[in-house]
Parts: structure tokens; C-alpha cells; sequence
DNA sequence: GTAGCTGCAAACTCTTTGCAACTCT
DNA sequence: AGAGTTGCAAAGAGTTTGCAGCTAC
């Protein structure tokens, strides 16, 4: 049994059929998929899944707190079943995300929202690049 | 003549009275209204306003980087005329927004940019916190 | 005069929901 | 057995667009 099948018998859901196949999607996609493209790596296991499902599914997963919904500057969301905590850098030419994560951020930002008199709950950096030329 | 609708002329649009009600609007308004609420403060000075014209307007001033499209955790678009680079701290309990701007925060972006290959040409960065409790 | 702009309503995209049937525990 | 889950289709929210008429230049 995976880590997020298990996750969720933990938190009383009923591991169904479905419920399975889009853990499954979700356990093996490395990059930040739309519900589109969830629903359409569950289709190619199992073509009975309705997207109502994966938007219900994906839905509870967030509230769980086992997958991490984004909104890049796009019409629609992406996820991410959850890993260490980093940040993204979406090349601009090729929507192409690449992770980081850098120490030195962490405590500014942690500084930042204290100086202005908040506990700092949640955050989003983004950053949007271009690659840059390497020399010939 | 108001700055925005200098540089509106200026791209070689036509002043219109829609136009121009849309964009005091925004000038003279110091929070991040949503297209309704531009819609809404719109109306109250020209009733005759459609909020077809304020998306529109609000996409080209986006466009010609008049206004700044912000996507905070909602499900709609909020706007803000373009003045000095800052970020937005969000309160969660109230929505509040606070702007801030850090020099440190600044050149991290930069360098995180670099250090991964890319040319930094946008970021987003948002906190969300909670008022700390001041001392009794 | 005419290119650009407008209001209106219809269309579109992404997401949620009511419901009857089904399924895990 | 029964609460939770599903697929379907319809509805919802936010946004865009085609069009005929209007307006700034």
C-alpha cells in the first residue's frame, strides 16, 4: 500500500476503485499536473473514471493536506502530491517548472511577516525566467 | 488628465467615456479590487457601464503593464494600478492586504534565479499570516 | 469617415453539485 | 446494512466574444 492510500484509510476514506487509480496517477507523476491531466493519466488505467471524481478526489486530498494546489498564472489549478516544501521557477519559453528551495529565503520571509506583525501561516514564491544562454 | 490616461493615449487609445470612468476608478482606488468591485464602483459614477467593458479594459491596462493582475487565493482575478514593486502580505482572518518591499528579499530573487541558469523576468510572492497577539 | 469602442447576450472554460445507483467496510 | 462514493448531466462562477450600433479622432 502506498504512502497516500495510507494517509487516507488513516483519515477514514474508503480506499474504492477510483480512489485508487488517482492515488496511483498521483504517487507517480514527478511534475504538477492539471485535473485535466490527473484525469486523463486515470483514464489510461481505468477509462470508467469521471472527472467529477478526480475534482472531488483532488479536492479532499488538499484538505488532507496530502497534495498542494497551485494557481501559476494560468486559467486552471495544478497538483502536486506533497514532498518536501520547496518553490518553483516556471521557464517563461517552455512552462517547464523547476523546483528549489533555499534556506536563506525561509527565515526572510519568516523575518519579514514578523516585522509587519504577523505569524507567518502559508506563502507563495514563484519565480518566472528565462534560460539563460551558457556561453559557446 | 490623470497618469493613466496619459499612457493610455499615449498607446494610442481612444478616450472614451467608459474608458475614462474605468480608469479613475482604478486611480483612485488604494486597495485590489476584483472586477466586480471595479464594476460595482464603476456603476456608481456612470450607471450605463457594462462589466463586458471592464474586463476588456482591465485585459489591455494589464497588457500595457498599467495595472498588475493579482491572483491571490480566490477563485477570481483582483487588480491593483501599477505603483512601486512591493508584495502582499494576506491576513487570513480578515483578508486584509499589507504591502511590503524588501531590498534583501530583492536581490535573493535574483540570485536563486541565476544560480538555477535562468533570467528572472517575473515573480510572485505572497505571504499569508496571522495578527500576532500583542503583549498585554 | 472610419477604426476602435461599447453594451448586450450568448458562449466558453473550469469547477461544483444533485441524484440515483453502486461499493467498500 | 449503511455511510460513503461514483458517474452523469446539469448548474455555477468567472470570463470572453460576436455583433450591430455608437463615438472619438
Amino acid at each position: 500500500m502506498t504512502e497516500l492510500e495510507l494517509r487516507c484509510q488513516q483519515a477514514g476514506l474508503k480506499m474504492t476503485g477510483p480512489r485508487k487509480t488517482i492515488l496511483r496517477v498521483l504517487g507517480e507523476s514527478a511534475d504538477h499536473p492539471s485535473v485535466e491531466v490527473v484525469y486523463e493519466r486515470a483514464k489510461a488505467i481505468d477509462s470508467s473514471i469521471s472527472i467529477a471524481t478526480v475534482y472531488r478526489t483532488l479536492n479532499m486530498l488538499d484538505e488532507l493536506d496530502l497534495v498542494t494546489r497551485h494557481e501559476f498564472n494560468e486559467t486552471f489549478s495544478r497538483y502536486e502530491a506533497n514532498q518536501e516544501h520547496h518553490h518553483h521557477l516556471i521557464d517563461l519559453e517552455t512552462g517547464k517548472v523547476v523546483e528549489f528551495q533555499n534556506e536563506a529565503l525561509e527565515k526572510l520571509k519568516i523575518k519579514i511577516a514578523e516585522e509587519l506583525g504577523y505569524e507567518l501561516i502559508d506563502h507563495r514564491l514563484e519565480l518566472y525566467g528565462r534560460k539563460l544562454k551558457t556561453k559557446k
